[in-house]
DNA sequence: TATTGACATTTTATGCTTATAATGTCAAAT
DNA sequence: ATTTGACATTATAAGCATAAAATGTCAATA
């Protein structure tokens, strides 16, 4: 049975993400991965390439797990393993599985923004790609639940890739200034009972 | 009559503006502006502290002027002048009045990401106070619509600025990207269209 | 055969120097 | 009373040198 997860590479993700965290990219050396992983640091090399490969699986991973815990939540996969949940809350749900955990590291890390930054400049096509992913999987859901009549795009005057869109930039706006997840997911579930019960 | 515009320092302050656009902050030196405007360099000095003075002035002048507009529109009075519009449109207008010309800036100048960093370093403050003044400007609006029975508070289970909030955040965050105040309007337009039919 | 110590190379940080540009001031001039 | 030329001061940029830190490689090794 095949495992494509190598643990000793996680081992290696595991602890990099705590020391950038900790001292963010530039300042976390090879030398500092190695030590909290409890290996050398030559042998780092025979799993990443260098420093900025191991960011950018790091950045990429998120980025998997982000849009696959979305994409889960849409399709009423629900979390909580309760009842069929509606249209919004599914979407709430999906906004704060995408979200939420890039808010986390920026507001828990005391280097948040530096890493925000590098995050920018190393990984800019990871983030231009997920988020094309994450508003044509919110497109696809805003189509399909038009079709099923929980939602009426033609009073909106909107294409399915144009709601999309909208959710999807506006639910963006609302981590400027938040303080912590908390914040982010209470404006998240104002912000989608309104804007869904405005698609009626 | 007094009149509290002094012209020639008017004329600086477009003269600097001109030059900000063409070369960014940094690059833009006091014998540039003064060039500009057709007087010496050390004439702007009685008439501005530093440079630094000169840039906090127009992003004051910018953020008044936005604002300024923005609470008009939310009071009804139209630039076009036409029949007594819905709360919708003026708060659509509000936000356009308000978000337009900064994206403007940022979008025409080739400078503009360097003078958006500029803009937070030197105007923070500024930045600030002028996004919670716009927040209460909303806010109120938002209340008297409530008041008028023009929007439902209780339905959404939201405050007044907590909608104020929302409608801020959010569509700043159809800024995102927005090649141009076209597509900025476009999204304002379909945004707020939605959120207030939501609101009743 | 995965790991690592040791080595060569590269990058980063610091300090110092010089040249140039920009700033802020003020007495003289219009 | 403004405006400005001229001056003194400050800031910026580039070049060069050096030390320290970090990186990437590879033969030895366990």
């Amino acid at each position: 049975m095949r495992n494509d997860v190598d643990p000793k590479r996680e081992a290696i993700l595991a602890s990099a993400f705590t020391q950038f965290s900790r001292y963010g990219f530039r300042r976390t050396s090879m030398e500092d991965i190695a030590k909290e992983t409890g290996i050398s640091r030559a042998s780092i090399y025979s799993h990443f390439e260098n420093k900025e490969e191991i960011f950018r699986s790091l950045s990429a991973s998120l980025h998997e797990e982000t849009l696959g815990n979305a994409e889960s939540r849409l399709k009423g996969e629900s979390p909580v393993g309760g009842a069929q949940s509606d249209l919004a809350e599914r979407v709430e749900e999906a906004l704060v599985a995408r979200f939420g955990p890039f808010l986390e590291v920026v507001t828990q890390s005391a280097h948040g923004s530096e890493i925000y930054d590098e995050n920018n400049r190393l990984c800019g096509d990871l983030v231009t790609d997920s988020h094309q992913r994450f508003q044509s999987i919110l497109a696809t859901a805003m189509k399909s639940a038009s079709r099923a009549g929980e939602i009426d795009l033609k009073a909106a005057g909107l294409s399915a890739s144009g709601v999309a869109e909208l959710i999807h930039l506006g639910a963006a706006g609302l981590k400027q200034g938040a303080p912590d997840v908390a914040t982010l997911k209470k404006r998240l579930h104002g912000f989608v009972q309104v804007f869904f019960a405005g698609l009626r």
